[in-house]
DNA sequence: CGGTTTTCTCAAACCGCTTTGAGGCTGACG
DNA sequence: CGTCAGCCTCAAAGCGGTTTGAGAAAACCG
C-alpha cells in the first residue's frame, strides 16, 4: 500500500506537498497538485487512518447503539435505518461501528465506546422524554445527531418528523369522512415520538370536538399481535360502542387490525375505517394490503442521508443548533378509509 | 488524558519502560511494574488507541458485509448474528464496522472495504458453493472467518454445523416412526447449507430405502409463506399421494406448513408430522407452536464467540486451518412428529 | 535593474505508542 | 578483586500522516 512517502519520491516532492495538494489547501500550485493526484491514483494511494487520527486527532469512524431487549431481539425498524445509515456514511467516507447494548443504564454504553478511543461522533435513535444521552454527550464534547425529536427546540442536531401531525392528518381526513369514534393504538408509551402522536392526537380530536374516552388510546409493541388483540377487544364492543375508525402506529399493527376486523366479519372500509403510520419498512407493503392500506407515509430511510450529512457538518464545526430538520409526513388515502357507517354517526359520550 | 510520557516523567523512568510494564513485558522488575501501574491508574492513563494502531499496524477493527436484496431488506437471520457477534467482539477488544451491498460482484464490497485501509480482517457468512471470496481475501493476505461451512475441508476459519446431519437426524427419527412419504422444503438452493441438507437428505432417504420423487424436494426463502404455500401444493394431493411428513428449513416454513395443515383440516401429528431446523432467532419459539415443534436445533448465535475467537487468534498469526469447528444440531422431539398414519406407511414409488 | 511581494515548496516537529539495540547496574563466581 | 552474566533501563527510530516556520523561486513594482 503506497504511502504519501511513496508519492513524494516518486515525483521528487515533499511528503508537505503532497499531504497539501491531496487535501486541497490552497498554497500548492495547480499543476503540481495534478500530478500529486495522478501519481496518488496511480499508486493506488490511501491515507492510513490511524496516522491521520494520530495527526488530526479524528478516525473517520461513529458509533451507534444497538439497543437489545430481554429476548436478544432488536427493534425492527432499527436495521432498516442501519442499513441505510451505513451506506450514507460510507459515501461521506465515514465508518460505523456498532454496540450492542442490554442494560438499563441509559448512557453507559455511550461511555464504554468512548472508552474505546476510537469514535468520532454518534449516532442516537429512538429519543425518550427527558433522554439523558444528548446531555452526557454534551457534557463530554462529543458530537452526535438524533433520529427522532425528543422535545420541542432541543439545543442539539436532530432530524425527525412531525409526530403531532401525522396523528392530527390523520383525525383530520377521518373527521371529514363523518367519523366520530375514532380510536388510537399508538407506539410504545415511554419513546417521545409516541408521546408526540397521543398529543397530536387528542388535540386534533378536541379541534373536532369529540370526545376520547378512556381506554381508546392504547399503546403497544409494534408488531401484527398487538394491532389484533386490540382491535378484538375494541371491535367485539364489550368495551362499548365500537369505534368507527382506528389509527395505527405502525403497519404491522395495522396487519393486525385488519385481522381482527375480518375474523369478526366487518367489513373495510364499510364497517371500519383503519388508517396507520407507514415507516416504509423493507417487505412491508401497505399499498397490498387487504385493503390496500390509508397511511401517512414517512420512510424511517429517509433520514438517513440526512442525519448522515448533519454529523459530517457537525464534525466540522457547525453549530449543532443549525442542523434541525422535521419532515411531515404526507397523506396517503387508499382504500382502507371510507365514510363512517349509517347510523354510527354518533361521537362516544364524554365521560 | 494522560499519556505515557506523563507517567514517564511522574515516575523519572523512560517511556519504554513504562510502555513495557503497562504491557507485561519480562524485561521490567516487579517493583518499577507496581510503581508505573499505580501511577497509570492514579493519573487515569488510557492508551491511545491511534497511536497503539499506527505502532503495531493493527486498526483493532474487522469488517463484515450486509448483502442487501433488491427491496432493500437484509436477511433476518443476518442481524441475530451481527448484533451477538458485535457483543462478541467488543469483548475481545474488536469492534466491527459495517458495509452495505447490493451488487452482484461477490468480492466488490470487499475490496471497496479494504480500501478505506482500516481493517485488520472480516467476518464472512452465507457461503455459496465455490464462493469466490476465501480467494480473493487469502490473496490479499487479510485475515478471516466463515460463518458457515462451504465445502469439505476448506483451508480457512469457520464454524458451521454439520447440515448433512440435519437433515439425516430428521429423516432417521421419521423413519423410526414408520413415515416413508418425506418431503423437504430446504432453503435457497444457491447456499452452501442447502445444498449439504439436500444431500443430508438424499443420502438418508437412501439409506433407509426411501424414495424421494421430483417434486417433493422444494427450496425457496425462509418464509412463512414459503411453508404455506408449498404444504398446500402437497398435502391437496394434487401431486400424487400426500408426504405423511415434511422437513422444513426454518421455522418460518414450518409454521407456513402448520397453518395449511390446519387450512386443510388435518391434525398433527395425526396425519402429517412437522419437524425444522431451528436457528433460535429471537422472538420465534418452536415449543408454542400449536403443536410444539419437533426441530433439529443449533442457535445460529452459538456461532458468534467461537467466530470471535478464531478471528483474534488468527489475527494473533494462528494457523487459520487449525481454527475449525463443526456443530452438530441437537435433535428436540416434541408434539409435532408422530408415528405414521395406519395405512400412509406406503412410500412413494420409485419414478 | 534592485527591491518587495506573492507563490510555491521544503525540512522538521509532532501526534502517542512500540520496539530495537545499547548501555549501566547488580550480584555471583572464579 | 576482576570479570561476566543477567537484569533493568534508556535513548532513539520508526509507524504515516498533518502542520508550522522558513526559504527559494517567480512575479510584481517603481
Amino acid at each position: 500500500m503506497a504511502t504519501l512517502k511513496d508519492i513524494s519520491t516518486e515525483l521528487g516532492l515533499s511528503v508537505a506537498t503532497v499531504s497539501r495538494a491531496l487535501n486541497g489547501f490552497p498554497e500548492v500550485g495547480a499543476r503540481t497538485r495534478a500530478r500529486v493526484q495522478e501519481a496518488a491514483t496511480r499508486l493506488g494511494y490511501r491515507p492510513n487512518r490511524s496516522a491521520q487520527r494520530l495527526a488530526t486527532g479524528r478516525s473517520g469512524v461513529v458509533g451507534m447503539i444497538v439497543k437489545l431487549r430481554a429476548d436478544m431481539s432488536a427493534d425492527q425498524t432499527f436495521f432498516d435505518v442501519l442499513t441505510t445509515l451505513t451506506a450514507e456514511l460510507a459515501a461521506r467516507d465515514l465508518d460505523l461501528v456498532l454496540s450492542v447494548d442490554q442494560g438499563n443504564d441509559p448512557v453507559a454504553p455511550y461511555e464504554r465506546m468512548l472508552e474505546r478511543d476510537l469514535l468520532d461522533g454518534f449516532v442516537l435513535n429512538a429519543p425518550v422524554p427527558n433522554d439523558p444521552r444528548p446531555g452526557f454527550l454534551r457534557a463530554r464534547g462529543v458530537p452526535f445527531v438524533m433520529h427522532g425529536q425528543a422535545h420541542a427546540a432541543p439545543d442539539y442536531a436532530f432530524f425527525g418528523i412531525d409526530n403531532r401531525a401525522v396523528c392530527a392528518d390523520a383525525v383530520e381526513l377521518l373527521a371529514s369522512l363523518g367519523h366520530a369514534r375514532i380510536a388510537l393504538i399508538n407506539g410504545e408509551a415511554r419513546f417521545a415520538f409516541a408521546e408526540d402522536r397521543e398529543q397530536g392526537f387528542r388535540a386534533a380530536m378536541a379541534v373536532e370536538g369529540l370526545a376520547v374516552p378512556d381506554g381508546f388510546v392504547a399503546g403497544g409493541a409494534p408488531t401484527e399481535s398487538t394491532g389484533y388483540t386490540q382491535a378484538l377487544a375494541w371491535l367485539s364492543g364489550r368495551a362499548g360502542p365500537r369505534p368507527t375508525a382506528i389509527l395505527c402506529a405502525t403497519t404491522p399493527v395495522a396487519q393486525g387490525v385488519l385481522r381482527a376486523a375480518r375474523d369478526l366479519g366487518l367489513s373495510m372500509p364499510g364497517d371500519l375505517s383503519v388508517i396507520a403510520h407507514d415507516d416504509a419498512l423493507p417487505g412491508i407493503r401497505p399499498a397490498h394490503f387487504n385493503p390496500a392500506l390509508t397511511v401517512t407515509h414517512a420512510p424511517l430511510r429517509d433520514a438517513c442521508a440526512p442525519l448522515a450529512q448533519m454529523l459530517v457538518d457537525h464534525l466540522n464545526g457547525a453549530p449543532p443548533a443549525r442542523l434541525q430538520t422535521v419532515n411531515r409526513a404526507g397523506l396517503i388515502v387508499r382504500a382502507s378509509t371510507g365514510p363512517v357507517p349509517k347510523g354510527e354517526e354518533r361521537p362516544w359520550q364524554t365521560p
